[in-house]
Order: C-alpha cells, then structure tokens, then sequence
DNA sequence: GAACGCGGTTGATCTCCATCAACGGGAAGC
DNA sequence: GCTTCCCGTTGATGGAGATCAACCGCGTTC
C-alpha cells in the first residue's frame, strides 16, 4: 500500500527487502521472568483491582512502576485538549509506569479491565536491587524496549491496513497475548465496548461492529453465544493469514 | 472527534477530564544531559554518518546503543510483510537501539537523513558504567520513557487529527524539538520528501502536500524562497493553537 | 409493568482523503 | 542542446469509512 513509494527513500540499501528479516513475531519472551525474579528479590504491594479500578492516573507523581500478575488492564492517554485514547492493553507479567520517568508523572491513566492483581512497586527499591541482581535490570529493559516496539507496532498497523485488516490484527494481538502467557485463545472475552475498540483502533464503533459482522460471516471468528462481546476463533493462522494478504490487495469481505 | 465518546469508558474517573493534568508539552528535558554523561563517563566510539546512511538495520544482532550528537534521523520499521514506515524522528540528544534490547536484534532501520555524528556505545559499557554513575542509569531510563511517550503521542496525532492538522502537529513537533535543542525553527528544512511525511503521519504524497498549501494559504507557514521543503514557521503559537482548535471542530481553510 | 439508558447492529448518506492523471521545474546525464 | 528522472503541485474522480439515524435486546430503576 504505501510500501512503493519507500523504496527509494532508503538508497543505500544494498539488500532487497522482501528478504529483509522477515521477523518472527511469534517470538516469545518469557513473560513470567519479571514476576518471578521481582517476587524473589523485593519488596512490593499486592493490589487487587477491579473492572474500571484505576490505578495510577496521568499527572499524579511517579514513584512507582506496577506489575501485572493477573487480569488485563488499559491505559488511556488523555491529551491536554480531552481528546482520549486507549494508547496499549496490558497482560499478565507486563509493566505498567514506564511512561512516568521521564517527566516524573505519569503520562496516561492505567485502568484495569475486569478483577485482577497488580504488585506496587517503589521504582527507588528496584533501581536498588538491580545492582545486587543485574538480571532484574535486563529484565526491566527489556520490558522497556517491548513497549517501545509494540507501540510502535500499533503505530503501524493503523497506518498501514484497512478498517477489517485492523479489527482482525486487533483480535489477532489480543489472542497471541493470551497464548504466550500459556491461556486459552480460541474464545476470549473483548472486555471492551466497540465504541472503546474503535478508539483503540482509530475507528468509529459503527465500523468496528461492521468489521466484526464481517469477519464473522467470513467464519474467521464466531460469535459466543453468551453474547457479542465474547468472541471464538477457530483457526488462529487464517486470522494472521488475512491481516497479511489484506496488506498486499485490497481484500473484500461482504 | 472521538473523545465525546470517551467519558463512559472510566466510569470511576472522579475529576473533570477538562482539568486533568493539563500537560505542559513544552515541558523541556535537558537534552544534553546524556552526551554530557555519557562523554564524562565511558568510552565510545564516534561515526560521521550522511544523509542516507544506515546506523543500524532491522534484524540486525543488538549490543550497541547510539547517541545523536549532531544530525538527524529516521526510524524505519519494516514489516514482515515489506509495508514500510517511519516511526520515529531523532535530534541531537536523543538515543537510537531501544528497539533492539527486548529480542537481542533491532527492530527497525536507524537512517541519518543529514551530515551529522552518532556516538556508538556498546549496551554493556553503558550498564557497567550505571553502577559507578547512578545518574547514567536515570538518564538513559528517562530516555526509554521519552521515546514511549513520544510514540503514544504520534499513535494519538494519526489516530485524532485530520489530515491538514495532522501535516500541522508534524511541523509544531519539529519546530519544538528544534527549539528545545537551542536551535533555530522560524525557518526549518524538512529533509523528508512529501511521500516520506506522507509515510510518517498515514497520509499519502498529494494530501502532505495540498495540506502544506493550504496552512501556506492560512499563513501559518510560508515557503521559503530556497525551495519547497524549506518551511518558515512565523507564529509557532498560532500553529499550535490550529492544531488545538481542530481537533475540536472541524476547522476548515481552502 | 413501563420507562429509561446503554450497548450493539444495520442502513442511508456524506465527506474526506486515496487514487488516477496531467503538468512544471530542477538536476543529472548524454 | 535534449532527454530522463525525481520531486512537487493541482485537478478530477471514486471509495472507504465517518456520520446520522433507526432499531433491538437487556438490565436497571421507579
């Protein structure tokens, strides 16, 4: 779609891209280390939060990061405008903070999306405990670099697919989440309205619920019959197949 | 646009979103903070890099971090697929290879898109040196998290603003992150060709650049008389406050 | 029970932007 | 000189998705 006009952007690339590292996006980390390693060397708080719970707010003053044991949260960017938007979705093992060390304040607000428990941890007693245990830090950073690149994921597939492309990456993220961290993911639980997906996905709740009819139609999801918000996926690899061939052609479903 | 259908998604949300946190954008780090530490505190390596030049390359192994010291650049990010984008932009200050430390391979292409200088540091030298000089360990996590809010932000402008205002939230963002470093930007050159802006904020060639006529038009900027892609800024504030206004109503010029 | 609000679906219409197309200017090459 | 290529601009057209609107089912409240 816009990949030919990039091409000569980048003169000095000597390889074709096609070729070029064609990443593994399945590739799992292991998203139990940073539960494991902070419950081993220090101290923390448990919450347990409920649906719409927040648990840290933009403005207020960073002190400290948060940790997802269970449940799934949000966060919410909140411009200086009121224009909102849910900016990332938050699974078991992930952290939550990370965009408060810059200007020590927290930059969205981390809501939590059904019952759960996040560990509160002082971001001083961590920066401590990684000089004794260096891979606390790895860990920290790597955490740090995948916000950065699922961001930057996001960022992408919203520029670059299609309304339909974009629901089915959307269900796609959020089924892969789940398996990586070992859950079931042929039915999962959206958790959130259409109006909140379409603010998510850049789209308006209409198009999102047009999206969703189709996909169904096309049998590449089913609805659950304890009602629409609860979603089945057959086949993971046809979703992941139709987000790919919907970037080449323009693919219509009806 | 779709904040007006954001407020039921927090239902907990206690405070007026109108008054919440009214973040200060123009909020100014010390951008030179990381070349002085990093300068005092550990040996690198310095690379004199010209336009087009890659840095470092998707899929490549990671052990490097660079530091901007002068010049600037582009982030790519390639899909697996071939769709191409720029994700980000670097000034003086900022660091590149984030993307790289989650999988042990960057990410996404880092390309210098004019004459300028990139410290190379190896991520090991950096982490033995932290210990020694705790400041060095904030200042590179303040870097991480400025490069996550910074993408939060972008994901928020593409998904938020239409496209004339979109074209204008570049060259406020531009302009600022030019001020902020010191420099001049009442008359910036844009170093990107319409398709590469086009690429960058989701918009194709002809729209960046019926776009930037009509904000010429509007007298929000003007061409200068050395070419098209050299933009002077008169009145950043009323920039600013186009981008503010429309995000509200949908402001119209012709 | 009726009334209401809320979430979801679907249809009709409109509009913004992508697409297709033509053209102009400057730089490089012969 | 002429040609070619690339970048940029502008116009015409079409379509994907936003917008406006009607409707249904469900839970809550009175």
């Amino acid at each position: 779609m816009l990949d030919a006009t990039y091409v000569p952007f980048a003169p000095t690339r000597s390889f074709p891209p096609a070729r070029n590292a064609p990443r593994e996006r399945r590739e799992v980390h292991d998203v139990g280390a940073a539960l494991r390693l902070v419950g081993e060397s220090l101290d923390f708080q448990r919450r347990v939060v409920r649906t719409g719970d927040l648990i840290y707010r933009a403005g207020e003053s960073f002190d400290k990061l948060y940790l997802l044991n269970s449940g799934i949260c949000k966060l919410v960017n909140l411009a200086a405008d009121g224009r909102a938007q849910v900016v990332s979705l938050k699974f078991r093992g992930d952290w939550m903070g990370f965009d408060g060390i810059a200007r020590n304040a927290y930059d969205c607000d981390a809501i939590a999306m059904n019952t759960g428990e996040v560990w509160i941890i002082r971001y001083a007693s961590i920066l401590s405990a990684c000089t004794d245990t260096p891979a606390l830090l790895g860990c920290l950073h790597a955490a740090m670099s995948r916000a950065i690149v699922g961001d930057r994921d996001s960022l992408m597939s919203i520029c670059t697919l299609a309304a339909d492309a974009r629901v089915a990456d959307f269900l796609r993220y959020w089924a892969e989440s789940l398996a990586d961290r070992g859950m079931r993911y042929d039915r999962i639980s959206l958790l959130m309205t259409r109006a909140e997906i379409g603010n998510y996905l850049g789209l308006t709740l209409e198009t999102v619920s047009r999206s969703l009819s189709k996909l169904a139609r096309a049998n590449l999801i089913a609805f659950n019959e304890r009602g629409r918000r609860e979603i089945c996926i057959p086949d993971l690899g046809a979703l992941e197949s139709f987000v790919q061939e919907s970037t080449a052609t323009a693919c219509v479903l009806h």
